[in-house]
DNA sequence: ATATAAATTTAGATTAATCTAAATTTATTG
DNA sequence: CAATAAATTTAGATTAATCTAAATTTATAT
Protein backbone atom coordinates (compact mmCIF):
# COMPACT_ATOMS: atom_id res chain seq x y z
CA UNK A 1 0.00 0.00 0.00
CA UNK A 2 1.49 3.70 -1.21
CA UNK A 3 0.75 6.45 1.02
CA UNK A 4 -0.38 9.77 -0.12
CA UNK A 5 2.77 11.33 1.69
CA UNK A 6 4.85 8.59 -0.63
CA UNK A 7 2.71 9.71 -3.47
CA UNK A 8 3.87 13.60 -2.91
CA UNK A 9 7.70 12.46 -2.32
CA UNK A 10 7.42 10.40 -5.66
CA UNK A 11 5.68 13.22 -7.64
CA UNK A 12 8.05 15.72 -6.38
CA UNK A 13 10.98 13.63 -7.21
CA UNK A 14 9.97 13.22 -10.64
CA UNK A 15 9.19 16.92 -11.51
CA UNK A 16 12.50 17.75 -9.94
CA UNK A 17 14.36 15.14 -11.69
CA UNK A 18 13.60 15.94 -15.25
CA UNK A 19 10.70 13.17 -15.69
CA UNK A 20 13.21 11.24 -13.43
CA UNK A 21 15.51 11.32 -15.71
CA UNK A 22 17.99 13.36 -13.40
CA UNK A 23 19.11 12.24 -10.02
CA UNK A 24 17.67 15.00 -7.31
CA UNK A 25 18.78 16.27 -4.29
CA UNK A 26 17.61 16.30 -0.53
CA UNK A 27 17.31 20.04 -0.09
CA UNK A 28 15.30 20.29 -3.62
CA UNK A 29 12.90 17.74 -2.67
CA UNK A 30 12.52 19.89 1.39
CA UNK A 31 12.03 23.16 -0.46
CA UNK A 32 9.29 21.40 -2.85
CA UNK A 33 7.11 19.60 -0.22
CA UNK A 34 8.03 22.64 2.09
CA UNK A 35 9.24 19.97 5.04
CA UNK A 36 12.97 19.50 6.82
CA UNK A 37 16.12 18.28 4.78
CA UNK A 38 15.89 15.33 8.23
CA UNK A 39 12.37 14.48 7.31
CA UNK A 40 13.17 14.07 3.37
CA UNK A 41 16.00 11.73 4.34
CA UNK A 42 13.85 9.46 6.78
CA UNK A 43 11.22 9.45 3.62
CA UNK A 44 13.89 8.59 0.82
CA UNK A 45 14.79 5.44 2.94
CA UNK A 46 11.74 4.64 3.02
CA UNK A 47 11.41 4.87 -0.82
CA UNK A 48 14.04 2.81 -1.18
CA UNK A 49 13.21 0.53 0.73
CA UNK A 50 9.94 -0.07 -1.30
CA UNK A 51 12.11 0.20 -4.38
CA UNK A 52 10.21 2.95 -5.62
CA UNK A 53 13.11 5.14 -5.71
CA UNK A 54 17.17 4.78 -5.76
CA UNK A 55 19.16 6.30 -2.92
CA UNK A 56 22.63 6.78 -2.32
CA UNK A 57 23.19 8.67 0.84
CA UNK A 58 24.84 11.88 0.41
CA UNK A 59 24.63 11.23 -3.53
CA UNK A 60 20.77 11.65 -4.06
CA UNK A 61 17.89 10.21 -5.42
CA UNK A 62 16.23 8.92 -8.65
CA UNK A 63 13.18 6.83 -9.82
CA UNK A 64 12.71 3.77 -10.27
CA UNK A 65 10.83 2.72 -13.05
CA UNK A 66 8.06 1.81 -10.93
CA UNK A 67 8.43 4.74 -9.48
CA UNK A 68 8.10 6.82 -12.51
CA UNK A 69 5.24 5.30 -13.47
CA UNK A 70 3.54 5.53 -10.25
CA UNK A 71 4.85 9.32 -10.93
CA UNK A 72 3.26 9.68 -14.00
CA UNK A 73 -0.52 8.29 -13.04
CA UNK A 74 -0.32 10.62 -10.25
CA UNK A 75 0.33 13.33 -12.28
CA UNK A 76 -2.36 12.18 -15.27
CA UNK A 77 -5.33 12.12 -12.12
CA UNK A 78 -4.28 15.59 -11.32
CA UNK A 79 -4.37 17.32 -14.85
CA UNK A 80 -6.88 15.20 -15.31
CA UNK A 81 -9.58 16.62 -12.37
CA UNK A 82 -7.75 20.31 -13.31
CA UNK A 83 -9.52 19.91 -16.37
CA UNK A 84 -12.66 18.72 -15.11
CA UNK A 85 -12.44 21.45 -12.76
CA UNK A 86 -12.19 23.73 -15.09
CA UNK A 87 -14.50 22.49 -18.19
CA UNK A 88 -17.53 21.14 -15.72
CA UNK A 89 -17.60 22.98 -12.49
CA UNK A 90 -16.34 26.62 -13.72
CA UNK A 91 -12.84 26.79 -12.16
CA UNK A 92 -10.56 29.61 -13.46
CA UNK A 93 -6.91 28.12 -13.97
CA UNK A 94 -5.73 29.65 -10.84
CA UNK A 95 -7.79 27.99 -8.53
CA UNK A 96 -7.33 24.46 -9.64
CA UNK A 97 -4.28 23.42 -8.35
CA UNK A 98 -4.89 23.23 -4.45
CA UNK A 99 -7.76 20.86 -4.80
CA UNK A 100 -6.16 19.03 -8.18
CA UNK A 101 -3.37 18.13 -5.19
CA UNK A 102 -5.92 15.82 -3.09
CA UNK A 103 -8.13 15.09 -5.84
CA UNK A 104 -4.72 13.57 -7.17
CA UNK A 105 -4.50 10.76 -4.35
CA UNK A 106 -8.18 9.21 -5.04
CA UNK A 107 -7.26 5.24 -5.92
CA UNK A 108 -9.96 4.23 -8.44
CA UNK A 109 -8.89 2.87 -11.93
CA UNK A 110 -12.49 2.87 -12.89
CA UNK A 111 -12.63 6.62 -11.90
CA UNK A 112 -9.81 8.42 -13.52
CA UNK A 113 -10.68 6.30 -17.03
CA UNK A 114 -14.21 7.18 -16.90
CA UNK A 115 -13.46 10.53 -16.23
CA UNK A 116 -11.14 10.84 -19.45
CA UNK A 117 -13.57 9.37 -21.45
CA UNK A 118 -16.04 12.16 -20.09
CA UNK A 119 -13.92 14.41 -20.61
CA UNK A 120 -13.35 13.26 -24.04
CA UNK A 121 -9.82 12.48 -23.54
CA UNK A 122 -7.78 15.89 -23.25
CA UNK A 123 -4.29 16.04 -24.00
CA UNK A 124 -3.34 19.37 -22.02
CA UNK A 125 -4.39 20.44 -18.98
CA UNK A 126 -5.63 24.27 -18.46
CA UNK A 127 -2.03 24.91 -18.30
CA UNK A 128 -0.47 23.64 -21.32
CA UNK A 129 0.67 20.66 -19.47
CA UNK A 130 0.35 17.49 -21.17
CA UNK A 131 -2.20 14.77 -19.38
CA UNK A 132 -0.69 10.76 -20.03
CA UNK A 133 -2.50 8.34 -21.56
CA UNK A 134 -3.81 5.38 -19.54
CA UNK A 135 -0.58 3.91 -20.42
CA UNK A 136 1.74 6.80 -19.39
CA UNK A 137 2.39 7.71 -22.79
CA UNK A 138 2.47 11.63 -23.74
CA UNK A 139 4.43 13.53 -25.26
CA UNK A 140 5.50 17.28 -24.53
CA UNK A 141 4.71 19.90 -27.93
CA UNK A 142 7.86 21.61 -28.94
CA UNK A 143 7.89 24.94 -27.08
CA UNK A 144 10.00 27.78 -26.04
CA UNK A 145 9.86 30.80 -23.50
CA UNK A 146 9.11 33.80 -24.42
CA UNK A 147 12.54 35.18 -23.41
CA UNK A 148 13.54 33.02 -25.78
CA UNK A 149 12.04 34.32 -28.87
CA UNK A 150 12.82 36.09 -31.72
CA UNK A 151 11.91 39.34 -33.06
CA UNK A 152 8.95 39.47 -35.76
CA UNK A 153 8.21 35.86 -35.58
CA UNK A 154 5.03 35.13 -34.83
CA UNK A 155 3.83 32.53 -31.67
CA UNK A 156 0.84 31.14 -29.77
CA UNK A 157 0.41 31.06 -26.34
CA UNK A 158 0.96 27.15 -24.92
CA UNK A 159 1.34 26.97 -21.33
CA UNK A 160 3.03 28.70 -18.34
CA UNK A 161 5.92 27.36 -16.50
CA UNK A 162 4.95 29.20 -13.12
CA UNK A 163 1.58 28.61 -12.11
CA UNK A 164 1.14 30.65 -9.11
CA UNK A 165 -2.31 32.12 -8.86
CA UNK A 166 -0.67 35.55 -8.66
CA UNK A 167 0.87 35.16 -12.64
CA UNK A 168 -2.18 33.18 -13.94
CA UNK A 169 -4.51 36.50 -12.68
CA UNK A 170 -1.42 39.00 -14.30
CA UNK A 171 -2.03 36.76 -17.61
CA UNK A 172 -5.95 36.94 -17.53
CA UNK A 173 -5.59 40.73 -16.67
CA UNK A 174 -3.74 41.54 -19.76
CA UNK A 175 -5.99 39.08 -21.76
CA UNK A 176 -2.96 36.32 -22.77
CA UNK A 177 -4.61 33.05 -22.86
CA UNK A 178 -3.87 29.63 -24.00
CA UNK A 179 -3.96 29.78 -27.78
CA UNK A 180 -3.61 33.51 -27.80
CA UNK A 181 -1.25 34.70 -30.99
CA UNK A 182 1.40 36.89 -30.05
CA UNK A 183 3.87 38.88 -32.52
CA UNK A 184 7.47 40.04 -30.86
CA UNK A 185 8.25 43.62 -31.36
CA UNK A 186 11.01 44.70 -29.74
CA UNK A 187 13.51 42.89 -27.00
CA UNK A 188 14.57 45.85 -24.72
CA UNK A 189 18.64 44.96 -23.87
CA UNK A 190 18.89 47.03 -20.64
CA UNK A 191 16.29 45.23 -18.45
CA UNK A 192 15.09 42.20 -20.97
CA UNK A 193 11.47 43.36 -20.99
CA UNK A 194 9.63 42.52 -24.55
CA UNK A 195 7.22 44.34 -26.24
CA UNK A 196 4.45 42.21 -28.23
CA UNK A 197 1.69 42.68 -30.03
CA UNK A 198 -1.64 40.32 -28.75
CA UNK A 199 -5.15 40.79 -30.07
CA UNK A 200 -4.85 43.88 -31.72
CA UNK A 201 -2.88 45.49 -28.68
CA UNK A 202 0.71 46.54 -28.03
CA UNK A 203 2.01 46.01 -24.68
CA UNK A 204 5.38 45.29 -22.99
CA UNK A 205 6.22 42.87 -20.55
CA UNK A 206 8.99 42.13 -17.87
CA UNK A 207 11.70 39.65 -17.83
CA UNK A 208 9.77 37.52 -14.95
CA UNK A 209 6.96 37.43 -17.23
CA UNK A 210 8.87 36.15 -20.38
CA UNK A 211 11.19 33.49 -18.45
CA UNK A 212 7.19 32.23 -17.76
CA UNK A 213 5.48 32.12 -20.42
CA UNK A 214 5.77 29.29 -23.33
CA UNK A 215 5.06 29.54 -27.10
CA UNK A 216 5.13 27.19 -30.20
CA UNK A 217 6.16 28.68 -33.33
CA UNK A 218 2.64 29.01 -36.16
CA UNK B 1 -8.21 21.84 11.43
CA UNK B 2 -10.23 18.42 11.14
CA UNK B 3 -8.50 14.85 10.43
CA UNK B 4 -10.11 12.51 8.09
CA UNK B 5 -10.32 10.09 10.76
CA UNK B 6 -12.22 12.06 12.66
CA UNK B 7 -14.75 12.58 10.17
CA UNK B 8 -14.98 9.28 9.84
CA UNK B 9 -15.97 8.90 13.29
CA UNK B 10 -18.37 12.00 13.18
CA UNK B 11 -20.01 10.20 10.26
CA UNK B 12 -20.34 6.70 11.86
CA UNK B 13 -21.53 8.39 15.55
CA UNK B 14 -24.14 10.54 12.88
CA UNK B 15 -25.70 6.82 11.35
CA UNK B 16 -25.73 5.40 14.64
CA UNK B 17 -27.41 7.69 15.92
CA UNK B 18 -30.33 8.24 14.24
CA UNK B 19 -28.92 11.19 12.70
CA UNK B 20 -27.00 12.36 15.84
CA UNK B 21 -30.45 12.48 17.82
CA UNK B 22 -29.48 9.20 20.31
CA UNK B 23 -26.59 8.73 22.29
CA UNK B 24 -23.97 5.80 21.00
CA UNK B 25 -22.25 3.07 22.27
CA UNK B 26 -18.60 2.24 21.59
CA UNK B 27 -18.81 -0.43 20.35
CA UNK B 28 -21.06 0.03 17.94
CA UNK B 29 -19.10 2.56 16.94
CA UNK B 30 -15.79 0.14 16.70
CA UNK B 31 -17.74 -2.02 14.80
CA UNK B 32 -19.35 0.28 12.62
CA UNK B 33 -15.56 1.55 11.37
CA UNK B 34 -13.88 -1.84 12.05
CA UNK B 35 -11.55 -0.85 14.62
CA UNK B 36 -11.01 -1.56 18.37
CA UNK B 37 -12.79 -0.17 21.27
CA UNK B 38 -9.78 1.04 22.77
CA UNK B 39 -8.99 3.43 20.09
CA UNK B 40 -12.60 4.59 19.84
CA UNK B 41 -12.43 5.33 23.20
CA UNK B 42 -8.86 7.56 22.65
CA UNK B 43 -11.07 8.88 19.41
CA UNK B 44 -14.25 9.91 21.91
CA UNK B 45 -12.00 11.99 24.40
CA UNK B 46 -10.23 14.02 21.22
CA UNK B 47 -13.81 14.54 19.66
CA UNK B 48 -15.15 15.84 23.32
CA UNK B 49 -11.88 18.00 23.24
CA UNK B 50 -12.27 19.13 19.95
CA UNK B 51 -16.25 19.73 20.92
CA UNK B 52 -17.48 17.74 18.02
CA UNK B 53 -19.33 15.33 20.47
CA UNK B 54 -20.84 15.40 24.37
CA UNK B 55 -18.76 12.10 25.66
CA UNK B 56 -19.68 10.41 29.05
CA UNK B 57 -16.83 7.55 30.49
CA UNK B 58 -18.77 4.61 30.02
CA UNK B 59 -21.97 6.26 28.82
CA UNK B 60 -21.58 6.68 25.52
CA UNK B 61 -21.07 9.54 22.68
CA UNK B 62 -23.68 11.99 21.17
CA UNK B 63 -22.87 14.84 18.69
CA UNK B 64 -22.61 18.53 19.33
CA UNK B 65 -24.46 20.83 16.93
CA UNK B 66 -21.36 21.58 15.42
CA UNK B 67 -20.94 17.69 14.88
CA UNK B 68 -23.84 17.65 13.74
CA UNK B 69 -23.48 20.31 10.92
CA UNK B 70 -19.72 18.76 10.23
CA UNK B 71 -21.61 15.11 9.94
CA UNK B 72 -24.13 16.67 7.29
CA UNK B 73 -21.27 18.34 5.60
CA UNK B 74 -19.62 15.32 4.72
CA UNK B 75 -22.78 13.11 3.92
CA UNK B 76 -24.31 15.84 1.35
CA UNK B 77 -20.49 15.31 -0.48
CA UNK B 78 -20.74 11.66 -0.39
CA UNK B 79 -24.44 11.39 -1.98
CA UNK B 80 -23.55 14.29 -4.55
CA UNK B 81 -20.13 12.26 -5.53
CA UNK B 82 -22.01 9.20 -5.73
CA UNK B 83 -24.62 11.09 -8.24
CA UNK B 84 -22.04 11.90 -10.57
CA UNK B 85 -20.34 8.48 -10.51
CA UNK B 86 -23.22 6.53 -11.36
CA UNK B 87 -24.78 9.91 -13.87
CA UNK B 88 -21.95 10.88 -15.14
CA UNK B 89 -18.83 8.08 -15.27
CA UNK B 90 -21.00 5.25 -15.66
CA UNK B 91 -20.40 3.29 -12.58
CA UNK B 92 -23.41 1.08 -10.97
CA UNK B 93 -24.71 1.82 -7.92
CA UNK B 94 -23.08 -0.66 -6.17
CA UNK B 95 -19.61 0.28 -7.25
CA UNK B 96 -20.31 3.57 -5.92
CA UNK B 97 -19.38 3.52 -2.37
CA UNK B 98 -16.07 2.88 -1.64
CA UNK B 99 -14.61 6.19 -3.85
CA UNK B 100 -17.32 8.15 -2.54
CA UNK B 101 -16.14 7.49 0.63
CA UNK B 102 -12.57 9.03 -0.09
CA UNK B 103 -13.49 11.75 -2.04
CA UNK B 104 -16.33 12.83 0.73
CA UNK B 105 -13.01 14.14 2.30
CA UNK B 106 -12.18 16.44 -0.34
CA UNK B 107 -11.97 20.01 0.90
CA UNK B 108 -13.50 22.58 -1.13
CA UNK B 109 -16.73 24.64 -0.61
CA UNK B 110 -16.69 25.61 -4.22
CA UNK B 111 -15.90 21.95 -5.59
CA UNK B 112 -19.21 20.76 -3.82
CA UNK B 113 -21.25 23.65 -4.32
CA UNK B 114 -20.26 23.73 -8.10
CA UNK B 115 -20.70 20.03 -8.25
CA UNK B 116 -24.21 20.45 -7.42
CA UNK B 117 -25.12 22.86 -9.43
CA UNK B 118 -23.38 20.36 -12.37
CA UNK B 119 -25.74 17.21 -11.58
CA UNK B 120 -29.09 20.50 -11.27
CA UNK B 121 -29.25 20.22 -7.55
CA UNK B 122 -30.15 16.35 -7.45
CA UNK B 123 -32.80 15.69 -4.33
CA UNK B 124 -31.69 11.98 -3.53
CA UNK B 125 -28.44 9.47 -4.23
CA UNK B 126 -28.59 6.18 -6.67
CA UNK B 127 -29.66 4.61 -3.08
CA UNK B 128 -32.40 6.65 -2.87
CA UNK B 129 -31.04 8.28 0.54
CA UNK B 130 -31.60 12.44 0.72
CA UNK B 131 -29.24 14.95 -0.56
CA UNK B 132 -28.73 17.94 1.90
CA UNK B 133 -28.56 21.10 0.32
CA UNK B 134 -26.01 24.06 1.34
CA UNK B 135 -27.83 24.42 4.29
CA UNK B 136 -27.41 21.18 5.65
CA UNK B 137 -31.46 20.70 4.87
CA UNK B 138 -33.00 17.67 3.65
CA UNK B 139 -36.02 15.65 4.39
CA UNK B 140 -36.84 11.67 4.27
CA UNK B 141 -39.18 11.00 2.13
CA UNK B 142 -41.87 8.82 4.13
CA UNK B 143 -40.94 5.47 3.30
CA UNK B 144 -41.90 2.09 4.74
CA UNK B 145 -40.25 -1.15 4.62
CA UNK B 146 -41.31 -4.12 2.06
CA UNK B 147 -41.66 -6.03 5.12
CA UNK B 148 -44.16 -3.71 6.04
CA UNK B 149 -45.90 -3.30 3.19
CA UNK B 150 -49.86 -4.39 3.30
CA UNK B 151 -51.29 -7.46 0.84
CA UNK B 152 -53.12 -5.76 -2.30
CA UNK B 153 -51.93 -2.72 -1.81
CA UNK B 154 -49.32 -0.77 -4.53
CA UNK B 155 -45.48 0.64 -3.69
CA UNK B 156 -42.99 2.25 -5.71
CA UNK B 157 -39.18 1.19 -4.61
CA UNK B 158 -37.89 4.87 -2.78
CA UNK B 159 -34.42 3.49 -1.44
CA UNK B 160 -32.39 0.52 -0.05
CA UNK B 161 -31.50 -0.44 3.94
CA UNK B 162 -28.51 -2.84 3.00
CA UNK B 163 -26.32 -1.44 0.61
CA UNK B 164 -23.77 -4.04 -0.03
CA UNK B 165 -23.02 -4.65 -3.28
CA UNK B 166 -24.19 -8.70 -2.77
CA UNK B 167 -27.49 -7.04 -1.89
CA UNK B 168 -27.76 -4.22 -5.13
CA UNK B 169 -26.54 -7.05 -7.63
CA UNK B 170 -29.54 -9.41 -6.43
CA UNK B 171 -32.16 -6.15 -6.88
CA UNK B 172 -30.31 -6.03 -10.84
CA UNK B 173 -30.89 -9.65 -11.30
CA UNK B 174 -34.52 -8.94 -10.45
CA UNK B 175 -34.94 -6.04 -12.52
CA UNK B 176 -35.96 -4.27 -8.76
CA UNK B 177 -34.79 -0.34 -9.46
CA UNK B 178 -35.77 2.90 -7.89
CA UNK B 179 -38.71 3.80 -9.22
CA UNK B 180 -40.40 0.15 -9.93
CA UNK B 181 -43.72 0.06 -8.83
CA UNK B 182 -44.93 -3.13 -6.83
CA UNK B 183 -48.12 -4.98 -5.81
CA UNK B 184 -48.00 -7.23 -2.74
CA UNK B 185 -49.86 -10.47 -3.25
CA UNK B 186 -49.03 -12.84 -0.51
CA UNK B 187 -47.08 -12.49 2.51
CA UNK B 188 -46.23 -16.03 3.70
CA UNK B 189 -46.61 -16.50 7.54
CA UNK B 190 -44.11 -19.66 7.28
CA UNK B 191 -40.97 -17.98 6.94
CA UNK B 192 -42.08 -14.13 6.25
CA UNK B 193 -41.32 -14.09 2.63
CA UNK B 194 -43.58 -12.17 0.43
CA UNK B 195 -44.68 -12.65 -3.51
CA UNK B 196 -45.06 -9.10 -5.42
CA UNK B 197 -45.81 -8.45 -8.76
CA UNK B 198 -43.53 -6.48 -10.36
CA UNK B 199 -42.95 -5.26 -14.34
CA UNK B 200 -45.79 -8.22 -15.15
CA UNK B 201 -43.84 -10.41 -13.81
CA UNK B 202 -44.28 -12.28 -10.13
CA UNK B 203 -41.88 -13.54 -7.97
CA UNK B 204 -40.81 -14.29 -4.44
CA UNK B 205 -38.45 -12.53 -1.94
CA UNK B 206 -37.02 -13.80 1.12
CA UNK B 207 -37.59 -11.98 4.48
CA UNK B 208 -33.71 -10.48 4.44
CA UNK B 209 -34.82 -9.13 1.15
CA UNK B 210 -38.22 -7.71 2.77
CA UNK B 211 -36.31 -6.17 5.31
CA UNK B 212 -33.92 -3.55 3.07
CA UNK B 213 -36.06 -2.68 0.24
CA UNK B 214 -37.91 0.70 0.99
CA UNK B 215 -41.46 1.04 -0.33
CA UNK B 216 -43.68 4.51 -0.94
CA UNK B 217 -47.22 4.18 -1.19
CA UNK B 218 -48.56 5.13 -4.84
C1' DA C 1 45.88 20.59 0.92
C1' DT C 2 43.67 22.38 4.64
C1' DA C 3 40.09 25.13 6.52
C1' DT C 4 35.60 26.71 6.16
C1' DA C 5 31.01 26.39 4.38
C1' DA C 6 27.18 23.84 2.68
C1' DA C 7 24.58 19.76 2.38
C1' DT C 8 23.07 15.78 4.44
C1' DT C 9 22.29 12.40 7.90
C1' DT C 10 21.60 10.76 12.68
C1' DA C 11 19.75 11.07 17.36
C1' DG C 12 16.11 11.85 20.06
C1' DA C 13 11.29 13.80 20.57
C1' DT C 14 6.46 14.59 19.31
C1' DT C 15 1.73 13.81 17.39
C1' DA C 16 -1.96 10.95 15.31
C1' DA C 17 -3.87 6.64 14.96
C1' DT C 18 -3.76 2.15 15.94
C1' DC C 19 -3.22 -2.37 18.61
C1' DT C 20 -3.10 -6.14 22.67
C1' DA C 21 -3.66 -7.20 27.27
C1' DA C 22 -4.96 -5.92 31.78
C1' DA C 23 -7.94 -3.31 34.82
C1' DT C 24 -12.24 -1.24 35.79
C1' DT C 25 -17.09 -0.21 35.50
C1' DT C 26 -21.77 -1.43 34.37
C1' DA C 27 -25.30 -4.87 33.36
C1' DT C 28 -27.46 -9.32 34.00
C1' DT C 29 -29.10 -13.12 36.33
C1' DG C 30 -29.79 -16.94 39.43
C1' DC D 1 -27.85 -9.04 46.11
C1' DA D 2 -23.76 -11.33 45.12
C1' DA D 3 -21.27 -13.23 41.28
C1' DT D 4 -20.58 -13.62 36.65
C1' DA D 5 -20.64 -11.60 32.09
C1' DA D 6 -20.31 -7.80 29.01
C1' DA D 7 -18.79 -3.32 27.90
C1' DT D 8 -15.49 0.06 28.38
C1' DT D 9 -11.29 2.23 29.67
C1' DT D 10 -6.32 2.36 30.78
C1' DA D 11 -1.49 1.04 30.21
C1' DG D 12 2.03 0.32 27.35
C1' DA D 13 3.69 -0.52 22.42
C1' DT D 14 3.99 0.31 17.47
C1' DT D 15 4.03 2.73 12.92
C1' DA D 16 4.02 6.88 9.95
C1' DA D 17 5.36 11.39 9.49
C1' DT D 18 7.27 15.17 11.29
C1' DC D 19 10.60 18.34 13.87
C1' DT D 20 15.14 20.47 16.23
C1' DA D 21 19.76 20.08 17.24
C1' DA D 22 24.00 17.72 16.82
C1' DA D 23 27.16 15.02 14.05
C1' DT D 24 29.02 13.77 9.71
C1' DT D 25 30.16 14.04 4.91
C1' DT D 26 31.04 16.56 0.73
C1' DA D 27 32.12 20.79 -1.74
C1' DT D 28 34.63 25.24 -2.17
C1' DA D 29 38.02 28.38 -1.71
C1' DT D 30 42.08 30.20 -0.22
MN1 LIG E 1 -0.84 15.83 -3.65
MN1 LIG F 1 -1.70 21.98 -14.21
MN1 LIG G 1 -14.78 8.22 4.50
MN1 LIG H 1 -25.52 6.16 -1.00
Amino acid sequence: MITLTEENYIKAIYHLGKQGEETVNTNAIADSLKTKASSVTDMLKKLSEKKYAHYIKYQGVILTENGKKIAISIIRKHRLWEVFLVEKLNFTWDEVHEVAEDLEHIQSEKLINELDAFLEHPTHDPHGDPIPDKDGNFKQIEKILLSQAVVNNKYQCVGVKDTSSSFLKYLDANKIALGTEVTILHKEPFDQSIKIELNNNTITVSQNVAKNLFLKTV
